[in-house]
DNA sequence: ATGAAAGCGCTAACAA
DNA sequence: TTGTTAGCGCTTTCAT
């Protein structure tokens, strides 16, 4: 066991009352007797202890952030930068991996908001349906990279509009000459996999392309099952037809990519592929894609969360950020 | 404020000891007192409060784990794998991302071991210098991905023999009959990274190659300066000389990887290139490599922390485990 | 300027 | 079987 306050106040012959203003420093305390509080604290190697602290003061300094897949340099960016905002202060992270299942993530949550055991939650893309979110909500939350589904002043959403960037990616491929096309899109439970899918076949039926024209594939973002739906558009395809590939995730559009490989089939030629989320290394496999803000989430999902916490009625409900369309060789 | 084990007891009309011993289960309750208190419980939404049992027991609950980068899929694998172990417990991972920096990775060390904010402490692959490693360690710790430097018996290690597997690099490439050797090295404050170079030079040599005819550049282990070293050493090449070049880090031979592309010289005929750890991305780059097993890395880490936990005198000071060449299409 | 003491919510030793 | 109570380490009010 490591010493205490009150080993401090003995050792230096105070009151402990006195060492904690020295520590704290909300009291003025003589210099002598201060000098005097710091020299023993240093002697005994004294360091407060957190969890008096926070019993004390009902609160405890860490974050909860659930996060679907720690595995994914998309969401490591994201968790990066909040740490990097943290940093500042004393919050830590408790960072949980959902592994992508719903079910988890519910736990969780629901674990983080009763147990007290952290003083506020970032979600970062959350898969919990809007009617099976936790009501009764009694501390700060934010919510990274999806779209605002309730309104509730303790709620914060970090978020990108995933449909116009979608139908971008639509009149990019149209434009590029492209007239077949197919989305691999991604569980129906993601939200934003579903803006994206509907961005684009929107866009595309501006064109005249009807939804039923275009082949559709949902998938969880995986690579082996990017892969897999590749092999099947490829399969399926008609010979010398010239298709444009919207992948709505960049780890499921790598898949795809060697899937194309694999198969022989040109890329860029007879099949364009397009991605989303612009991770690391797309840019190494020279994958087009639309660049999500990573950091920039992760830094204002941060920002929103100290604010919350240190002034009850701040109030960002909603914060936009966008990226950009990289186009780069695969279409 | 939510509700306290006081509230409880008041409305199920019980002491605070029986609703306690109704919690725990460490003592017998009557059936009906303890159905009134569970369902007393249940119309609070009461939840035990943390800290408060923490400060009591001493024990947090909490284990921080510090990482170098957790944007690297390399250390994001290590850290799914610890995550997986614990959540079959009570424990919660406190993640800190020390960007690389040995004064950050300093900084978190000597927080965790005097805040008693956390139960035990899991070190991936650490910088910190064995002549300033902290001495009195009051918990447990893991090192890992990282060799054995000290004996303690609050310390364990799980690790990988580094320096025979660079060895066998070596080897590969020189059967596959390159003659020229570069090494893209890692910073020297990094003992794994001396140990690929050592490995790798020392074989070498017993194939009658000195030192000094091997091309050694030592940068940090980033895409960006991989990229920029073999940028360098194909500017230095003399024209048509055929190299084989080991980067003693996947991220960074990546960025040599894209360097080759760029400087349109033809891998694997005019440049062999081979990494190490085996990211999951190697795979879609066709990146020659030696697999790490992270994953056993990570649940052999969360198995022995738990262990140590639970049994302070369970000792398992070191755990040697082992991975394989993968050779695709660099060399 | 400093100290005494209460109390945060919980558990466990001891009493009844 | 259940209750009373002390105390974990800290902060803070109220005295002095």
């Amino acid at each position: 066991m490591s010493s205490t306050i009150k080993d401090v106040s003995r050792m230096a012959e105070v009151s402990t009352a006195t060492v904690s203003n020295v520590i704290t420093g909300k009291k003025y305390v003589t210099p002598e007797v201060r000098e005097r509080v710091f020299s023993c604290m240093k002697k005994l190697g004294y360091s407060p202890n957190i969890a008096a602290r926070a019993l004390k003061a009902n609160k405890t300094y860490n974050i909860g952030v659930i996060v679907p897949d720690i595995t994914n340099p998309f969401f490591g960016e994201i968790l990066k930068s909040i740490q990097a905002e943290l940093s500042r202060t004393d919050y830590q992270m408790i960072v949980c991996d959902t592994d992508q299942k719903v079910e988890k993530e519910r736990r969780m949550l629901t674990g983080f908001l009763t147990a007290r055991q952290v003083d506020a939650v970032i979600l970062i893309a959350p898969r919990l349906p809007v009617e099976s979110f936790p009501q009764n909500i009694n501390m700060p939350i934010v919510i990274v990279d999806r779209p605002p589904f309730m309104n509730n002043s303790k709620l914060s959403f970090v978020y990108s509009d995933n449909r116009t960037s979608s139908a971008m990616i639509a009149s990019y491929a149209f434009n590029a000459g492209y007239r077949k096309f197919a989305c691999i899109a991604g569980p129906e439970n993601v939200p934003n996999a579903n803006l994206r899918l509907e961005g684009f076949t929107d866009q595309l039926s501006v064109y005249g392309i009807k939804k039923d024209q275009i082949v559709i594939k949902r998938i969880e973002f995986t690579f082996e099952q990017g892969f897999d739906a590749m092999v099947q558009i490829l399969a399926e395809r008609k010979s010398d037809e010239r298709i444009a590939v919207f992948v709505c995730s960049d780890i499921a559009a790598w898949g795809a990519l060697e899937a194309i490989k694999t198969g022989g089939v040109r890329i860029n030629e007879s099949i364009g592929l397009i991605g989303y989320d612009d991770s690391f290394f797309s840019r190494l496999l020279e994958l087009s894609t639309y660049q999500t803000p990573t950091e920039q989430m992760g830094s204002i999902a941060g920002t929103i969360i100290l604010k919350k916490l240190e002034n009850t009625s701040y109030d960002e409900p909603e914060t936009k950020v966008s990226g950009q369309l990289k186009i780069r060789k695969t279409i």
